[in-house]
Formats: structure tokens, C-alpha cells, sequence
DNA sequence: GTGAAAGCGCTAACAG
DNA sequence: CTGTTAGCGCTTTCAC
């Protein structure tokens, strides 16, 4: 074996076929061109032996086709993307795609740059899941063609099909389990107002209450970001409202962190003080004091047909897939106390 | 604004330079070239107008430089690694590279078939923190003088630079930590026996104890896998024991929560009736009930150094990264109880 | 100051 | 059945 990267042309030389010939069968065009048995095998074994693999620079520049993908993730830090980028790079690998990462760090900025970046680097698609704060950068994208999909935050008034949880029924089947077991003063805290998840989860929220002749009070919807700080402080300031809520819905589990720091350093117990519940099933919450209600998203499902959906419109550019929404599922546990 | 992608030959074309001129004034060479003032001008403006970008997959075949390292993790859904591949990715997108992502899950194989890939593709280096189990493919890297660096996993006995935690000191600080408050049946949950910082977390537990003249119990080494599972099953055999163990080391958050299960299942509190420290400071350990005490490993550290390392080495190939072990620190909470 | 042309490694049209 | 050749978009040597 020997250092330099082998060649087809280094192929053709040891072989005395022509590179064109090499080329046919390795791409498996040997039948199609009827290339002789000899030919096969002596090019395959040499091919073998040298341990060739095809530049994938050189190919992609001619076919202009990369096999590979660039995923936008707005925080790898946070469980729930990284279980989704997980799954999209299993079902990628297995179509025999690659994955260029970023991380925008919920920069839009960051995202904008790193995303023309890869349009650069001939991507042949692109999964994002958008700070959510801007979408005018996207549209370099469409115009170029390049098949673009949505995932967890999206913009309903964009043409771009994208994947997302059922974030409306999610938010609406927590308030209306608090509403079972008797609460009426049910908070909300929020991550970015601007994102649609958000609004979605809100919407779900409000919509409960009123079904359930509720009012809503705007002092309940508190909240502007998906950081354990913001859950931190929301809470406190919940807690000191003249009439405190009973329940709370965490609309991360990152938020969800820090409601449960603001609860503790309160010396406020779960249920009993406070009911709660968070978005997103993460493997800990089952070993919490006491165990949290959740609703469950299913990320695994939303990677793998992201990549999917993805790989469709890339071998079809006629098709266009439609938006999905995946349901959530609440996975109830102790923190909800009955109220009378 | 059209829809093609602009070429430095449509830049060519419509500004009536020859395409040499415009990639050196693209490529900041004007001065070294004495272009004219007039030429740099009118280039530089239609490359913006026309939003031009250079072709990466062009730029790569030419220059043998790609501008892309490939990160190999064993697990994305291990908060540990995903931490770690975000400031990995952050530190790259500072020096304008780019990362090829793969979650090899604990899978040697799909590693192995990863690695090649990647190498095809010309990656102009290689983090990996590799299953662990095996290490042939990796000379494959080595061979191609494709810089290659270790992180958290490694192997003592090649010659690859590798960044890790302090595995030992960890370990051994926990013990010590178990001892200080009088434990002395103390009890391990190890990873997979094979790889390195497992051995070293073991050497590190064995050392303390025998230091302070305690017997190294076999019984009390016990399980070999990073999940959950082995926490579970491990933690309940140990409970089996005629001589139970007072305390438990868990060697990573996700055998922390089998322990966890386990304990619950039995109906048993920490700390009265067990001590217990785990391996990574993830947020949520604060909240657990009670706080637990934590060995913290600095992953954001060790991927900030592991780009820096490995740029290094791609930017001065005769220079050899040396390796480190990145400290750690232990996290005092409430997980310990005062044996008498 | 600028341009022509070679060539990175590959695929595919064209030519037998 | 196989070979020759053009060209993907770029950088860089050589030439003027």
C-alpha cells in the first residue's frame, strides 16, 4: 500500500484500460457497455488492492451532485436538536449522504453566513432549523434550486415544506390534563414570541382555556426565550403576582430547567406548591423530584423523515413534499396535584 | 439578481478581464500583482452584485484544500459529545472550516466505513472520538497524512495526538471525596472496559482506595457499557450483594441514570441509604433530588483545543500537537452522606 | 498589469 | 467492447 491517494488514472496506467473504461466499472456500467469479463476483473482487483476510492471534489464538480447536506441546528447544547440531528445523519449515512454541520448558535447572523457557505460548497440540500427570526437568506436558497426543508421552526408564509411537532395539540392537551385535575390558574412560559412553535404552543394554550370557559389572563403568558435563565426569572416574577398561578406549562426543557431552580430556591414543591409541565421527554425528567409530566416530541421521527422528505425532492426535483405535522404525546408522571 | 450560480468566468465575461485577473482580485492579490485600481474596482463590484461565491468543490480539486475537518462522535444523543461537537463547530466557523458530521454509534464498523468516506471526500483533517474497540482504519489516515486527533477516547500505543479529561484524577478525586466522608465499600459503574479513559477512571478509583488502605473489593467493579441499561441492571446487582456497597461512582450521566432507576425501583434515597457521584456536570443534575455531586469534564475546553490542535497541524505539517489531559473538577452537592 | 493555458480527478458524449 | 476528449470552476505558472 502506498501513501498518495490512488486515481483512476493511476488504475488506467497499471492496467493498460482507459480511464474511461475504469470509470464504467466502477460505477457498475459494465453490463450497459458490455466491457469484458477480463477487463472487469483486472480493473476491480487492481482497484481493490490500491484501496481507491473516487475523489468526491472531482466528482462532485462534474456531476455537480456532493452527496452531501448541510443541517442548520440553532443549539447543539440542546438535547432535542441533537437527538434530531442524530437521526438525520443515521437515515443519511444510509443513503450514503454526508452531513456538513452548523451550529448558528440562535445567531441569525451566523446562520445567514454559514448558509451561503454552503450553497458554495454545492450542497445538494438543506435541512435548517431557522433561528426563526429571519428568512430573507433563504431565499438564496430557493433561487438556486437547491431543495430546502424546515424542521421543529418554520414560516407559514414561506413556500418551503418543512416538519414540524403538532405544537398547537401539544400545548392543548397539557392545559386541558391541568384543566382535568382542577387547575384554572394555569401559567405559560415561552420561549422567542417571533417563532412559529411558539406562537403554535400558545395558541394551543389559549384555545384550551376558552374551550373550557377559562379566562385567559395576560399575566399568565409570560416568558421570551428558550434559556434555563428565562425560565429562571419568568418564574419568579410568576410568583410574585398577587394571585399565583397554580400550574405551570414550560414551553422547553431548557425553560423547564430554570423553573425548576426558581421553584427550589423558593422552597416550593412539585406538585404540592406548584403543578408542571415541560415540553420535551429528556431521559431525566423520569429521575426529577418528582417525576415531570412531559409532552413528548417525537424527534427521532421528525430527523429520519426530514432526511427523507429531503432525499425525494433531491432525486425528484418535480415532487414537492408536503408539510407534516408529527404528534406529540403527553407522558404523564407525578407533577400535577388535584385541586379542588 | 439571477438564478445561476455566478462563475469567475461570467465575472470574466461581462467585466472584459481575463479570469486570472479576477480570481487574484478576488483572492486579495491585487497588490502583489499591481492590478489597477480601475480593474479591482469594477471586479470587485459585479462580484458583489452578482452575489458571487467561489466554487468550493472547484477551489478543493485545485488547491487540495477543502476547508472541511470531519468530526467522528460515538453518540450525539450523549449530552457529553454533543457539547463538545458544538464548540468544535463553533471554533471551526471562526477559521472559516467547515465539519462533516458523523455519529458513528458506538458502532466500529459504520466508523471504519465513515473514515473512508471522509477521506474521499479530502477532508483536510480529522477529529474523532473513536468507538474505541478497534483502530486499524485510523491508519489509513495516518498513511495519507491527513491530520487525525483523538478526543476523550484514545490509544496509548499509537502515535496520534489526543485530547481527554484527566480520567484518573477524576476518578480518583471522586474516591477520595467518598472516603473523606467515611465510605469505604465503594462501588464503580464502568463503560466499556477497552477504552482508555475507562481504565484509567478504574485506575484512578483503585489508586485512592488503596492509598487510604482500603481493599479493592472485586465485587465492587462492576457493569461495562455506556448506557443506561448497564447502569440499571449493574446498580441492581450490586444491591444483590451480601455486603452492599454504601456508595457508587457512575463513569458517565448515562449510566448515572440507571443508577438512578434502579435506586428508585428499590425505594431507596440518596444519600441515607446510598451515596453517589457521576461522571459529567449536566444541567439537570441540579434538580435531581437530591443535587447530585458530579466529576465535571470541561468538553467545551476540550473542543475548542481540539480545532485549534488540529489547525495547526493542518496549517504546519511538520509541527506535532502534543497531547493533553484537560482537567476536571468535582462538584459538590448533596449526593454524600457522613458514614460514621 | 494582464492574459492564455494547463491541470486538479472525474464522467459522459462521441467515435469507433 | 474500448478509447479520446471536453469540461465542471478554479488557481497558478509562464509569457508578454
Amino acid at each position: 500500500m502506498q501513501a498518495a491517494k490512488p486515481t483512476i488514472q493511476q488504475i488506467s496506467n497499471t492496467t493498460g484500460y482507459s480511464v474511461s473504461t475504469v470509470s464504467r466499472v466502477l460505477n457498475g456500467y459494465s453490463r450497459q457497455y458490455r466491457i469484458s469479463e477480463k477487463a472487469q476483473k483486472l480493473i476491480k482487483k487492481k482497484a481493490e488492492e490500491l484501496n481507491y476510492k473516487p475523489n468526491q471534489m472531482a466528482r462532485g464538480l462534474r456531476l455537480k451532485r456532493t452527496f452531501t447536506i448541510g443541517l442548520v441546528i440553532p443549539d447543539f447544547a440542546n438535547p432535542f436538536f441533537a437527538i434530531m440531528a442524530k437521526h438525520i445523519e443515521k437515515a443519511a449515512s444510509l443513503s450514503d449522504y454526508s452531513i456538513l454541520l452548523v451550529d448558528s448558535d440562535e445567531n441569525a447572523e451566523k446562520e445567514k453566513q454559514q448558509i451561503k457557505n454552503m450553497i458554495a460548497r454545492d450542497i445538494d440540500g438543506i435541512i435548517v432549523a431557522p433561528v426563526g427570526t429571519e428568512k430573507n437568506h433563504f431565499n438564496d436558497i430557493i433561487k438556486q434550486k437547491i431543495p430546502l426543508l424546515f424542521i421543529d421552526r418554520y414560516f407559514p408564509d414561506m413556500d418551503v415544506p418543512f416538519l414540524s411537532s403538532d405544537n398547537f395539540r401539544g400545548a392543548y392537551d397539557a392545559i386541558k390534563l391541568f384543566i382535568r385535575n382542577g387547575h384554572k390558574k394555569i401559567a405559560i412560559i415561552k420561549g422567542d414570541n417571533r417563532i412559529e412553535p411558539v406562537k403554535e404552543r400558545l395558541r394551543g394554550y389559549i384555545n384550551a382555556l376558552k374551550e373550557s370557559g377559562i379566562n385567559v389572563c395576560e399575566k399568565f403568558i409570560a416568558g421570551n426565550g428558550f434559556s434555563p435563565e428565562n425560565g429562571y426569572h419568568t418564574t419568579l416574577e410568576l410568583l410574585e403576582l398577587p394571585e399565583k398561578p397554580t400550574a405551570i406549562l414550560a414551553m422547553s426543557n431548557l425553560i423547564g430547567l430554570g423553573v425548576l431552580q426558581a421553584l427550589n430556591e423558593k422552597n416550593m414543591s412539585i406538585p404540592s406548591d406548584m403543578s408542571f409541565i415541560v415540553f420535551d421527554d429528556q431521559p431525566y425528567v423520569s429521575y426529577l423530584n418528582p417525576p415531570v409530566t412531559t409532552v413528548k416530541q417525537n424527534s427521532e421521527m421528525i430527523g429520519k423523515m426530514a432526511f427523507e422528505l429531503l432525499l425525494k425532492k433531491i432525486s425528484d426535483p418535480g415532487h414537492t413534499p408536503s408539510s407534516q405535522l408529527i404528534p406529540t404525546a403527553i407522558i404523564e408522571r407525578r407533577s400535577i396535584s388535584q385541586q379542588k
